[in-house]
DNA sequence: ATAACATTGCTACAGATGTAACACGCTCGC
DNA sequence: GCGAGCGTGTTACATCTGTAGCAATGTTAT
């Protein structure tokens, strides 16, 4: 995960962890409008995304679906990280219960969250 | 400050509110070693922020001095909410406290943050 | 004066990101 | 059998960001 989602990958990511797998119309029907994509560009985001190895492509007779290589956790925690060092020079964790009232996360992703954050070097492999 | 600062612009930004105005030579000084940038690269960022107006220019006995535009907890604030609404997709403010921890904030910062980080739409004017 | 050095403006180029069109082949309904 | 539609690969282009060199001008010490 060397490179950080960009907001539209997240915007992708996003559909892909709430929904799970899917293909790139689905992901398009999702939320191509409201981003106001079109299809092709909804495409080129998701076939780079696969390059950059943060969703992995799968045929499922003959159509390519998409899932999200690493869990929302997983993702959450190296951005939050990478936010507080960059913005705040902060090298000390985050108390995950900043982010409790996010609509993304249950109470167990907040309690994988937390666990994420407070690990050392965020070396941890579990996706 | 309609585009956030890239992490390299953070990088400046946090000099000047540091050390107030500087010219391209001393913000290399405190910085390029560190980053690694060459002269070159220092003064592209100072005038490529001075277009954003993320600094301003200001010409002293000659000599180009730069200043931040807006005040770290300014900055921050608005960086912190980015941060928020496009990873997590939260709309209610972050607890400041969660930042408590920066080497970049005194306690002032801090309070100031945390009113910033209260308002209700950030169109505060303050700098 | 002049050589050395600093400061500035201009230019360059690669890679990342946003945004999208185009053409080709396959399939399904008629 | 054939055309409409769908999924796919390929290509394109503008902007932003990272990174930096070059030439000209201004300054300074000898």
């Amino acid at each position: 995960m060397q490179t950080a989602p960009s907001p539209s990958e997240m915007a992708i990511l996003k559909v892909l962890w709430h929904h799970g797998p899917q293909s790139a119309r689905e992901v398009q029907d999702q939320i191509g409008a409201a981003q106001d994509w079109s299809y092709s560009t909804t495409r080129t985001l998701l076939t780079r995304m696969a390059e950059k190895g943060l969703i992995a492509r799968e045929a499922v007779h003959g159509l390519a679906v998409f899932t999200a290589t690493y869990s929302k956790a997983k993702v959450l925690s190296a951005m939050v990280r990478t936010f507080s060092a960059q913005v705040f020079d902060l090298d000390a964790p985050i108390a995950a219960s900043a982010f409790a009232e996010s609509p993304l996360l249950s109470a167990d992703d907040l309690a994988e969250l937390e666990g994420l954050l407070n690990e050392p070097t965020s070396q941890g492999e579990g996706a």
